[in-house]
DNA sequence: GTCTATACTGAGATAGAC
DNA sequence: GTCTATCTCAGTATAGAC
């Protein structure tokens, strides 16, 4: 059994979101899960700080890239417009990732638990996009308030959006901010 | 002893917070609550769902004011206006809520776990926000896109408010929406 | 890798309110 | 008597300490 670490940690991801899609994520234990990966308890805990973490990986690549892209931004364009580039650059993260996506997406559905950590991971990406933000001059209430407006557009955009078509993606992106001016 | 839930539920609720105040919300047990408010283990657990929960109560009165003001809103009133209309109403809530929100920050800003109920809690709102706005005849995107909007102007407006007065909060809620349409 | 504290759950018994 | 809040008891699983 190979002990790279990286190895281990996918297997445990993919027992993880196995089991937890089989028999639910409450009736699922970290015992299971280490099991059909094939290490230890012990192992899961080392690589993940609790059993609900095991599902939400790779979000904070999603934050590097949207803060990559707000701090190349023109420095005149306007909060929102950054903002709309930003997540339009993103885009090629949930084309690749959307497969998983809508594996885990019923479970975190049916968990409360999941909805929670689901939030936790959009405000921790709020909150690195108000960074980048505060950083290219906006006041902080404002970087907060305008990061927030920005995560409330893409997940309009990403809502109902079928996975499949980038392009798609990026006009629903679009139409999301501009509904969010139509309605200021 | 005297039977009435409501007040072992009350002095779980006190003995909670002043503990949490005291050594950390970590380092308390939840034997050590129930101990303090006189009660068993096994009764804090009836009243709260978990010992994050105990901290969170009569925030479903948040709701409740916010759908009904805006349920109320004349029908041809634009959305922003509607909630800033509903975060207005609610106003009193906060300034009667002031001290124990007080008392409770820090002990929020400590925990990461009572962070991620707070904000589940911020979502559950939304939530019904959005329901009463489709209730008005909103589609239901755009609710929840105006609903968080909303949810996000009103945190502006708390954030760094002193807790003292309320024609001040008024004034912070009415320049956040006014903010929202300066960035849009 | 082992051990342990403690958050949380379930079932059944008891006691006060009505 | 009925109903509901509480208690007792016994247990499991997560997460952290060692």
């Amino acid at each position: 059994m190979p002990r790279s670490g990286a190895e281990a940690r996918t297997r445990l991801q993919e027992a993880a979101l196995e089991l937890y899609r089989e028999r639910g994520y409450d009736a699922t234990t970290t015992a299971q899960i280490a099991d059909r990966a094939g290490v230890t308890e012990r192992t899961f805990f080392r690589h993940f700080g609790d059993k609900r973490e095991v599902l939400f990986d790779g979000e904070g690549e999603l934050s590097r890239v949207l803060t990559e892209a707000i701090a190349d931004a023109p420095a005149d364009m306007a909060p929102l417009t950054v903002l709309s580039q930003a997540f339009t650059a993103a885009i090629p993260l949930f084309v690749a990732g959307r497969r998983v996506a809508e594996l885990r997406q019923p479970v975190i559905d049916a968990t409360p638990a999941l909805q929670e950590r689901a939030h936790a991971k959009s405000a921790a990406i709020a909150d690195a996009v108000q960074g980048v933000l505060v950083a290219r001059g906006l006041a902080e209430g404002t970087a907060q308030l305008a990061a927030q407006i920005g995560l409330a557009a893409f997940r309009r955009a990403i809502a109902g959006w079928n996975g499949t078509s980038a392009p798609d993606l990026a006009r629903r992106i679009t139409e999301a901010f501009e509904e969010v001016r139509a309605l200021g």
